[in-house]
RNA sequence: GCCGCGUUGGUCAAGGGGUUAAGACGCCUCCCUUUCACGGAGGAAUCACGGGUUCGAAUCCCGUACGUGGUACCA
């Protein structure tokens, strides 16, 4: 038996949305987990819609993502061109074949003869005409117009596409993997254009001729392609013969709050759609990506991985490793899934918590850098990256959790404060100082045991006073625990952050 | 319009003839912490509708509704 072969095809116009990057995904995980080869095949017979850098930028989503193929434009291989452009010459035998075979036909229509058509049959009950079984014996193509003629505008490069000629009622049935049996009346679909004017093929064409000639053995694709199925598996079978067909699998489509998700979705509801920052090159429009906006790429593959699948049990944390050792292309869902921002998050934060800090400390570190904080301890960095990563959901977050290990703080939660705020409080925290001061071993337990001593001697609820104590260091009322922050930014800076405080709070 | 695909709480979902119909996110209450989180204990909330088949249907069949994709010399 030949080796599992997968390929991933996208054609490079504009940035690679959540449903491309699951779509890879499953495609990687299959492979790998039948320890197959993972392709990628850049599908660019659309000249007018490719779009320069979109390539490029599809390969570093790869790279973020964790993704590495065994076959690409950009790592070899040796079924190339891995690119449809560079390919085109070979296309065009096989649709000559095909008319020779009495399964397609040229066709000489202008785009406006065949506006005209269309506007012309179209109906209140048919409002959308095909060029199929019904209409092609009223057009100008090689079925309607005598072999002589044909011939001459043939000879006379008369612009012209090869269109295959479906069958009459047929039925045309394949097994998906996810949907097992479908079927398709072929009357009911249209004479889709294989081979274009300008004589690149049509995706159509080009998938069926590029998976047989690289010897793709599965090809899983968004559900939108369910409804060309039909041409695809004809193609197979006049081409290159049925039983070497990939098996076929086309995965649910990832839906918006409403509908289908677009990058419309994302500005209006304020979430990523695309993988990473994809500038549109035309408009100069920006849309940021997961990974600009804070998320881990471990968890932004599975969260990916179980919107449309799950393993059966309750785990819903799953490694790229795990992905790959669980993964089954029959445990997919059939519908359609929703994405919600809200459980993307979740799926960060746990990533955030499992991984260790020092995996994503350079993208943090990036973030302080972007707000003019200079890192130069990058132990020290580590140190409190891991006091409070258990609160932070995106990694922008990290920043406002720990900036006061950074910054002395130049305001103050004074609401919080003023209330509690009395003469004793302010002999205590005096006292404290002095206290402070003399204390030999800075270290959290005995920054607590010399704290709660003087309480203990003043007389006053420990509570409230920590309470200040917090403020005075942090500016407000979070962080991790007050003795922890004040080992963690030593001794002379917490002095100094109680008498700064002090200043202030003796006003109130 | 036609064709395809789909439909279990608000969302992701397990379950595929007999279950008190799992679990997660989110929401609410409480505990922990006199901070914010994390963690822990609870709670509200679901089988789209109508017909069959069956002793018994969320599960099988048929309709309807709704959603979604296609209906391009786009992929």
């Amino acid at each position: 038996m030949s080796k599992v072969r997968v390929r991933f095809a996208p054609s490079p116009t504009g940035g690679l949305h959540l449903g491309g990057v699951r779509t890879v995904l499953f495609n990687y995980l299959f492979a790998k987990k039948h320890g197959g080869d993972f392709i990628v095949r850049i599908e660019d017979t659309d000249q007018t819609r490719f779009v320069a850098g979109a390539e490029e930028y599809i390969f570093e989503c790869l790279k973020w993502c964790g993704i590495e193929p065994d076959e690409s434009p950009l790592h070899g291989g040796s079924y190339g061109p891995y690119r449809q452009s560079e390919r085109k010459e070979s296309y065009r035998q096989y649709a000559e074949q095909l008319v020779k075979d009495g399964f397609a036909y040229y066709a000489f229509d202008t785009p406006g003869e065949l506006e005209k058509m269309r506007n012309d049959l179209k109906t209140a009950e048919n409002p959308s005409v095909q060029y199929d079984i019904r209409t092609r014996m009223q057009m100008k193509n090689s079925l309607t117009l005598p072999a002589v003629e044909v011939k001459k505008l043939l000879d006379e490069n008369t612009r012209h596409v090869v269109r295959i000629k479906m069958p009459e009622d047929e039925t045309i049935s394949f097994t998906d993997m996810i949907h097992h049996e479908v079927s398709f009346n072929s009357s009911l679909v249209d004479d889709k254009v294989l081979l274009k004017a300008d004589g690149m093929p049509t995706y159509h064409l080009a998938v069926v001729v590029d998976d047989y000639l690289m010897q793709i053995t599965h090809a899983f694709r968004g559900e939108e392609w369910l409804s060309s199925a039909p041409v695809h598996v004809l193609l197979w079978k006049y081409l290159f013969g049925l039983d070497k067909m990939p098996k076929w699998a086309h995965l649910p489509l990832i839906l918006g709050p409403s509908g289908k998700l677009s990058k419309r979705d994302g500005a209006k509801y304020g979430f990523p759609v695309f993988a990473m920052n994809w500038t549109d090159p035309k408009t100069n429009e920006l849309t940021e990506g997961f990974k600009e906006k804070g998320f881990l790429p471990e968890a932004f593959i599975n969260l990916l991985a179980v919107l449309g699948w799950n393993d059966g049990t309750e785990q819903e944390i799953f490694s790229m490793d795990e992905l790959i050792e669980r993964f089954s292309i029959e445990r997919v869902h059939k519908a359609g899934a929703k994405f919600d921002f809200e459980k993307a998050k979740w799926f960060n934060q746990e990533w955030i918590k499992k991984l260790p800090v020092t995996n994503y400390q350079p993208g943090v570190k990036e973030i302080f850098e972007a707000k003019s904080v200079t890192i130069s301890d990058d132990e020290y960095f580590t140190k409190v990256l891991n006091l409070v990563k258990e609160r932070c959901v995106l990694l922008p977050d990290f920043y406002d959790q720990s900036i006061f290990f950074f910054k002395t703080p130049v305001a103050y939660d004074e609401a919080a404060v003023k209330p509690k705020w009395d003469a004793g409080k302010l002999n205590f925290f005096t006292e404290m100082v002095t206290r402070y001061n003399n204390l030999t071993e800075w270290e959290i337990e005995a920054i607590e045991a010399e704290f709660k001593a003087l309480t203990t001697e003043k007389n006053i609820k420990p509570g409230e006073l920590q309470m200040i104590l917090r403020v005075m260091l942090v500016g407000t009322k979070m962080g991790p625990g007050v003795f922890v922050i004040a080992e963690a930014i030593g001794k002379e800076e917490s002095l100094n952050r109680i008498q700064k405080a002090l200043i202030i709070f003796s006003t109130f």
